[in-house]
DNA sequence: CCATAATACTTGGACTTCCGACTATCTGCC
DNA sequence: GGCAGATAGTCGGAAGTCCAAGTATTATGG
């Protein structure tokens, strides 16, 4: 990676030869390229955070979700729908949890098209120190105030709910 | 994917659990929560939007950064620092570029180690088309009101300020 | 009651990103 | 001058995401 630090910020670059050039969206195009370098930032602590632990931000969100759920047992399709993933980006989520022991696979008791991914006793100790390591680093978020946070989050509801998440 | 509207938000549904079991960071968990989202609906539309024209958000973002510069081309470093992504993938970037002859690979006139990608007339033309095409959906970010979106993107400053983008 | 449609998951392939390691070249300092 | 260290780019491999297609099972409707 580029551990570089600029003269200048980039997106107010970016601003300055978008309008320049009149290509349009500018506001647009400034957020969206701020969330992409964001969720980059974020997406590399927090994997470095987990890697000790081997996981990944993927599979700590998916252990997470069974860790919660009442029976610590979930369809995948339901897991799937939870973290708004591809159904194929679960089985190999749950495969690479299944490996490592941290999950296991049974059978739905009434419908066999259905499996349930389990989270395992070596699971529950795994993502109880996981989210501690997460936690440790703000989930790599302590660059923002408490009022940037609120802030943040607050400004994305609303795409949220008009991409149909809730 | 998942084309599922959930009844509840996820966000404020993963609020309470981590509250409700003591996990802690719990704004900080809902702020990176809400980032990954975001980021993962833009680029579904942003690269859904680019389909058509043979190009990913990735590609189109190295593109546009060649057509800006005074020269049309730039060493492979430069490009990767501006896009805060690690060489190998800059590599990668300009072979699928180079396939589809939007740019092309020369050496730099004085510096034997550096190789610089310049961008080609189709280039030039293809890369017009996207901007067009990304202004025509909003980057992605139609859900967003004008106010949001300047909330999101002043919230994410100090982040990426902190992260040593500039 | 059975054929058709919908649902649940998996497989194979494409793409992006990263890391570690490697080659080639340039720079700096003794 | 010449060798050690920094810098530029590439290759191989691992991981994540997606899509298209395929299998198995369940639900539906004539």
């Amino acid at each position: 990676m580029a551990g570089v630090r600029l003269p200048f910020d980039p997106i107010a670059e970016a601003r300055r030869n978008w309008d320049a050039h009149e290509w349009g969206a500018t506001n647009q195009m400034a957020t969206a390229t701020a969330i992409t370098r964001a969720h980059q930032i974020l997406l590399r602590r927090i994997n470095a955070a987990l890697e000790p632990l081997g996981l990944t931000f993927s599979r700590f969100e998916a252990l997470a979700l069974l860790w919660f759920s009442r029976k610590g047992a979930l369809p995948l399709g339901k897991v799937g729908d939870r973290l708004q993933v591809h159904p194929t980006s679960i089985t190999n989520t749950v495969d690479r949890l299944e490996v490592d022991g941290l999950v296991d696979r049974i059978p739905h008791p009434t419908d066999r098209r259905t499996t349930l991914a389990r989270i395992t006793p070596a699971g529950r100790r795994r993502v109880v120190q996981a989210a501690d390591a997460l936690a440790e680093i703000g989930f790599g978020l302590e660059g923002m105030s408490p009022a940037d946070l609120a802030r943040a989050e607050g400004a994305l509801v609303d795409l949220r709910r008009e991409a149909g998440d809730f």
